[in-house]
DNA sequence: GACAAAACAGGACAACCGGTCTGTTTTACA
DNA sequence: TGTAAAACAGACCGGTTGTCCTGTTTTGTC
C-alpha cells in the first residue's frame, strides 16, 4: 500500500545502499518463500521496484544474489534467533529450550510455516554449487559450534557435567531443523514442541504428564 | 557403457511399463541430485533417452511426474530404509540406532551425501503446491506413525515404558531429517553419528568412551 | 564548473522452458 | 484379418529465463 507513485521525470536520488538492501529484502523473502529457482530475478525486480539495469549493478548474477543472501541474511537470522538468544540464557539448555518455544509460539501466532532460511537454501542449493555449499556449512558450523560453547561453559561452571558439548549441540541443531521440515511439510507447528520433549527426557526436574496432541492444519499457506 | 546402440528403423517394441520405470528411475536420480525446479523435462528425456511424445504420454505434466515419484519412489524409500527396519528389529531404540549406523556407514562408503530424499523434495515443493505438500506430509506421517507404534509394541511386552511413544518418534524423524541436511551441507556423514549418541544418552546400559570426532570433506560430489 | 566514475534505466537477445500437436507404429481384441 | 486404441516419435510454439548492452542521470572530486 505504501508504494512510492513518484516517476517524477524530473528527478532522481541515487541511493545505493537503499537500493541494495532493498533487493536484499525482497530476494530474501523470495527465497525462503518460493525457493532459489523458482524466483526469477524478473520477479525480484517487479517485487523490489528496481530496474534491471540497478539491479545488475550491485549484483552481477543471480548467483551473486544469493551468495548475498545467505551471508548477509541467512547468517544474521541463525545469529538473532538462535546464537543470541542462546548465548544470553542461563544455561545452554534453558537456551535451547527458550528458543523452540518462542519459535513455536511466533509460528502458531502467524499462522503459517516457511521453514528455516538455513535449511531451506541449504536443502535447494549446498549439491548445486561449491560456493552455495561452503557458505551454507560455514553458517551451520558457527551455530553448532556456538552451542557447544554456551554447553562449555555451563561445565566450567560445575552445571552440566554429564553433557557432550559437541552432540549435544549437534542433537539440538538436527532436532530443530528436522522439526522444522516437518512443521512446514504439515503447516502445523506442533512437532516443534514434541521434539522439545523428547529432547528434555533426560534432564532432571521434569515433571508434569504428557500434554496431549494437538493438530492444527493452517488456513494461509501464503499472502499474496 | 551399456547403451543400447539400436536405433534400428525397421523394428520397435512397445514397453510401457519399461518406459514409464525408465522415466521414473531417471527422475527420482535428478529430482534427488538436483531438484525439481533445476530438472528440466529436456534433461530427464536426455537421461532416459525417451522421447517427448513418450514421456508425456505416461507423464501428462511435470507435476504429475513429480508426484509419481513421491508417490511410488520417495514413500517406497522411506520404508526401505526407515520403516521396515524398525519393525524388524528387536525393539524401536535398537532398529533406530541400525537404521543411523547403516546409513552412516553407506554414506561414508559411497563418498559422497545426497541427502534424504523425503526431505530434498520436501523442502522444495511443500510451500510450492498444495498436492506435493499433502503428499509429502503424508510420508512424514507414516514415517513417524510405524515408530511410534513400535515404541508401544515395546511397551506392551514390559519394555521402554518411560518413553512417550509419540515424542520419541518426532524426535527421531526429526534428528534424523536434520542430520541429514547438515551432512549434506558439510558432505561429511559424521554428525549423523553425532546425533545417535545424543539420542542414546539417556538410553541405559549405554557404556563405553567418547569416539572422538570424525572430519571428512569429501571428493567427488557427483558423478558425470 | 569540468569531468570521470558511480548509479541507474530499459530494451534486446539467445537459450531454454514446459506443453501441445500431428503423424506413425505397435498391440490388443473381435 | 481388420480395426481401434494404445504407445511412441519428433517437430513446433509461445512464454520465460538470466544476462548483456547502450545510453542517461546523478554524484564525488579537483
Amino acid at each position: 500500500m505504501t508504494v512510492q507513485p513518484k516517476p517524477r521525470p524530473g528527478k532522481r536520488i541515487n541511493d545505493p545502499e537503499g537500493m541494495r538492501k532493498k533487493v536484499l529484502d525482497v530476494a530474501e523473502d523470495a527465497f525462503q518463500a518460493r525457493g532459489y529457482h523458482a524466483s526469477s530475478i524478473g520477479d525480484l525486480m517487479a517485487a523490489a521496484d528496481v530496474s534491471g539495469g540497478a539491479l545488475h549493478h550491485h549484483f552481477a548474477t543471480k548467483k551473486a544474489l544469493a551468495l548475498a543472501v545467505i551471508d548477509e541474511r541467512v547468517a544474521a537470522a541463525v545469529e538473532e534467533t538462535w546464537i543470541a538468544p542462546v548465548l544470553a540464557a542461563a544455561s545452554a539448555r534453558e537456551g535451547v529450550r527458550a528458543v523452540f518455544e518462542a519459535v513455536a509460539a511466533e509460528l502458531e501466532q502467524q499462522g503459517f510455516v516457511r521453514g528455516c532460511p538455513l535449511n531451506n537454501l541449504a536443502h535447494e542449493l549446498s549439491l548445486a554449487d561449491p560456493d552455495f555449499r561452503i557458505a551454507l556449512a560455514g553458517i551451520f558450523a558457527g551455530w553448532r559450534r556456538a552451542i557447544a560453547d554456551k554447553v562449555r561453559a555451563d561445565q566450567q561452571a560445575g552445571r552440566d557435567e554429564g553433557t557432550d558439548p559437541e552432540r549435544f549441540a549437534a542433537l539440538t541443531v538436527a532436532a530443530y531443523s528436522g522439526a522444522m521440515s516437518m512443521a512446514k511439510t504439515a503447516q502445523d507447528a506442533g512437532v516443534l514442541r514434541d521434539c522439545l520433549a523428547g529432547l528434555e527426557r533426560s534432564a532432571p526436574s521434569q515433571g508434569g504428564s504428557v500434554a496431549r496432541r494437538r493438530n492444527r492444519i493452517l488456513p494461509r499457506p501464503r499472502t499474496p
